[in-house]
DNA sequence: CTCCGCTAGATTGTATACAATCTTCTGATC
DNA sequence: GATCAGAAGATTGTATACAATCTAGCGGAG
């Protein structure tokens, strides 16, 4: 019964106007937490049917996150989650140093200062690791660099390290268990708001070279053991 | 008549198969050429019928050109070619001048030379200057930094600075004139290759920075005096 | 036994049709 | 004259239906 929520002002979920995006943002979510894995098949008519919509709509969130680099769509064949190969891994971590590194750069022109959020977020790691809650430190991780994109000011930038986290975050989904998560990497983000709010940008980097390397690093140990998606 | 190609072997422009692959580079590369300019409303009905199809597969095209950043999609509003600011100028150009200077460095690990190319190009764009060819001028822009990205051996590099040409293209499209395209411009593609030969990455950076900060100041100085779109 | 060719079922591609929403214009009211 | 309600037209959203293509399994030829 479609419009019957503009009688329940307030109540609904979501507003109707933006049931495409709750579509795309589904299927996402479902992406980069390895619900459907790389390589996966992506059958039409059966997510379709479990979204409660025609094949029509659904079509355009696939095309859409096609072009956001998630899914693989080949003509008369269908839509695959996009793989992922070793080197995609050491390409994209190669790339997100780039790109994090000028966001750094530009906090610090920006006086940023991101040391009580990441303090709190330190803790909230702690007892996620307390409780081996990975969904919860990946959320903690993600809305780290988060802050840091953001910390740029630049919404292209934003948006470009958005895409490397797609993708790294649908690499750590499938190969990372709470172990692989050492608390030194909060230690590390610490470590490297306290340069940022020092207005010292070149120290920054460092740590999130390191930061990077170790983290990628462990993903490829991890990776490499198994078969390439 | 569809199916028809099948008879001519060799003979058609494209396969049936990527029909929808060439009607998003159509739609694309009318964007990035400025035929359709930022902020234009695309009208679902007028666009099927100029390609000949239904409203379908033109929808699924938008969503994809969505996906990639070129366009902008409102419910039940339609889509309209995303706007450029003034600020997304610079923020665009801080960017690329990351991301490509991360793939002079990685083509200069490699060894690349660029320098036969290059200077063919150059001899090439002086015949479109003066023959007021814009439109070639801008294509050999392109492929030389196309070349760089394709050097860095990395295609999520490549992805990503392809993103970032294709905002900017739309903005030259929009406000270049041949006189803004000073022959300097080729010297200096000429002198990062030089330096690049001699796996000098950092002379070749300190060129490329150079030669973005003149071309976006260029375009910026174009850009404030007209309304932003 | 292997390798084709063929058919049936599954799946994708898209045109049509209609519902939902927005936009514009008109005319009434103040 | 300004403002607003309502209707008509324009435009978008999507379910249905069917055509086109692919895939898997089967049977026959070599």
């Amino acid at each position: 019964m479609p419009g019957v929520y503009k009688d329940m002002a307030m109540s609904a979920p979501r507003a109707p106007e933006q049931r495409f995006e709750s579509l795309v943002d589904a299927l996402r979510e479902a992406i980069l937490t390895g619900r459907y894995a790389p390589g996966t098949r992506l059958l039409q008519e059966e997510l379709a049917e479990a979204f409660g919509i025609s094949r029509i709509p659904l079509r355009e969130a696939l095309r859409r996150l096609e072009g956001e680099g998630l899914v693989v769509i080949s003509p008369n064949k269908g839509a695959i989650v996009r793989p992922l190969a070793p080197k995609d891994v050491v390409d994209l971590y190669e790339l997100r140093l780039a790109l994090e590194s000028l966001a750094l750069r530009r906090a610090a022109e920006r006086f940023v200062d991101l040391r009580e959020i990441t303090k709190t977020r330190h803790a909230e790691a702690r007892r996620a690791i307390a409780t081996s809650n990975l969904p919860a430190l990946f959320k903690l991780d993600r809305d780290f660099h988060a802050d840091i994109a953001a910390a740029s000011d630049n919404p292209h930038l934003v948006a470009a390290l958005g895409a490397q986290w797609s993708q790294i975050m649908r690499v750590m989904h499938a190969y990372f268990q709470v172990e692989m998560y050492p608390e030194a990497v909060w230690d590390e983000h610490e470590a490297i708001v306290d340069a940022l709010a020092h207005g010292d940008a070149g120290a920054a980097v460092n740590v999130l070279t390191r930061h990077l390397s170790e983290s990628r690093d462990a993903i490829l140990s991890h990776l490499r053991a198994r078969v390439s998606v």
